[in-house]
DNA sequence: AAACAAAAAGAAATCGATTTCAAGAAAGTG
DNA sequence: CACTTTCTTGAAATCGATTTCTTTTTGTTT
């Protein structure tokens, strides 16, 4: 391993001068700077990080915490941040959290012993106050998600909107009697903009409303995230007296699976049936039922994530920024 | 931040005990081990990984390679392995190489300055002598993809077996011209065994061998990966005046391209071309034509590689495992 | 040209762990 | 009981960087 010494001695200076070159520090002369930049070639040197974390200077990476990989949606997220934070030339760590608080306590705990720069959460587990205190040990950005506080930063999406929208597109095709699905356990309510499952329900009543329609809670259905509980979802649904006549799905699996098990059990999509999915994946399109749905936008929030995130982190004043993105439903198929 | 010092302070006694209970090391009177427990708790301590990798102790961490994470292939073979190694304790940093060998090399540096204990590729992007090189600074396994050597262990499926299987499986229904699709370059011909590729399309020979059939080159396509890559190599066969009547897409990706813009054109699937897919993502058997696929062992691939290496990096001596796992066919309505 | 400020460079301390070495205590042997 | 041998333990060196403190060099001003 060529360390620094092996630098300052074929540079024919001290380590510090090297270590100053390294840092950018401009109290070094240009011929001896340019000694040192040579050797560092000649060599191959590259620093080691561990001593360098040690020290307690900066890491250039950044941790993207994710529920989990195999999300489409996230995997596509991962990936916009990833190439904003490689152009940087900052490094990207990958951190799944299947959902628990402590993975996600993990990833954060990487600020605390300098492993990291900085940390993009791309969901919330853990209760926001616990994560606000990890804010003395570097930089916070939340992405997706997001709660009513303004000491980080957080871009995403107008769910709000993006249901509302969506729910008045099936009311506008004559359909009166609308089912929900949720992924959480159940719908807490808080004013608008606070949260983003109470903001998609919230947007979800406010068109019923504005047709004087009342939400049967009958028609409410939670803990759906995969195609397996699309599939659930609709074998209840067919148990139901008065059946819906449109789901809002809550993602594009759900959405398959109901889909899909609909067909099976005869139901006309979407005269019958209308599914709206939300997310509006890469396959979305070409399925048997290609699927009416509301995209996200993935790409303009990696981006807009990872550039004001880095911002902060180069700028440590900079005051954080809040951006709501909007959604845009895509007629399809399905509803 | 609480350090060794602290915890040694609190137990009253040294740090180097302190260090001897954190590492299993016998030689520590059960009472001070206990007091040393105990402080350790009270005071939440947690060994700060920085300072263990610089004197070149085990990180406990393993790198995961893989091309690009947005793949449903990459992406579950990545979940797969990281819920072993989260089972047996260890850490997983998930690494893309984007298919640049400078990100893999990166990645395989992180064994050189001690950030992890081993690597698992998904992917060979580099020669596999540079590759090699990195074993002097700890384990290398490879997942997925072969090449003719003992010196790592590699976990991979039966591609010749595979796609071996699907090509005869057109020819049973009758078909007689068949194209053929690759991800890579061109197709660098090997003996069987040694390679990925070459196994793959030494498979699909092999099948047209058997009916006496030669392969028409014209029926080639290379740098098959997207969706949009599939609708680009339709319309290269709507121009042939000799068009295929079955086409192995090499990916479910190529093969729903390949399918959509077909059925846009007016063929009919299966009877004028039939497409073969490979992966089986979670989709496929939702599409508006659910694909015939050759299904990868993902699960087994990924359980076994981690396994494998964990057990390389626990004894270091065993010697290097080579595992070769079976595709599977499953026919739906693409061909 | 003298006096002083600013810039450049090096020596040494430091970060938080592990590991070597040496010393003291306990246990085993004849 | 004297003498090894084996266990425990702690002090100090070490890993490879950064950073503080000092010293030396250079530049500016009168």
């Amino acid at each position: 391993m060529v360390t620094i010494s092996d630098v300052a001695k074929l540079a024919g200076v001290s380590v510090s001068t090297v270590s100053r070159v390294i840092n950018d520090n401009p109290h070094v002369t240009p011929q001896k700077r340019q000694a040192i930049l040579n050797a560092m070639n000649e060599l191959g040197y590259a620093p080691l990080q561990a001593a360098r974390q040690l020290r307690g200077s900066g890491t250039e990476t950044i941790a993207v915490v994710v529920p989990e990989i195999v999300n489409p949606f996230f995997s596509y997220l991962v990936d916009t941040i990833e190439r904003v934070i490689d152009e940087k030339g900052f490094k990207t760590l990958i951190i799944q959290t299947f959902g628990q608080k402590r993975n996600e306590l993990n990833a954060l705990n990487l600020l605390k012993v300098n492993q990291v720069d900085g940390v993009i959460l791309c969901a919330i587990e853990n209760d926001f106050e616990t994560i606000k205190a990890y804010l003395t040990y570097g930089k916070i950005a939340v992405c997706n998600e997001y709660v009513n506080d303004e000491t980080v930063s957080m871009i995403y999406g107008n769910q709000f909107e993006g249901i509302r929208q969506g729910t008045q597109y099936l009311l506008s095709k004559g359909k009166r009697r609308i089912a929900y699905c949720t992924g959480r356990r159940g719908i807490m309510m808080q004013p608008r903009g606070v949260n983003f499952d109470s903001d998609r329900y919230l947007g979800f009543i406010k068109a019923l409303q504005v047709q004087q329609l009342s939400f049967d809670p009958e028609l409410l259905f939670t803990n759906a995230h995969t195609i397996d509980d699309g599939k659930r979802i609709l074998q209840q649904i067919r148990t139901l007296s008065a059946p819906p006549d449109a789901v809002v799905a809550g993602s594009d699996e759900v959405a398959t699976g109901i889909v899909s098990e609909a067909v099976k059990s005869g139901l006309q999509i979407p005269d019958q049936l209308a599914v709206l999915g939300v997310d509006d994946q890469p396959l979305a399109r070409y399925l048997q039922y290609p699927l009416t749905t509301i995209r996200q936008p993935i790409k303009a929030m990696g981006h807009k994530v990872a550039e004001v995130l880095l911002n902060e982190i180069k700028h440590p004043e900079t005051k954080t920024s809040r951006e709501m993105l909007d959604l845009k439903i895509v007629p399809r198929k399905s509803a």
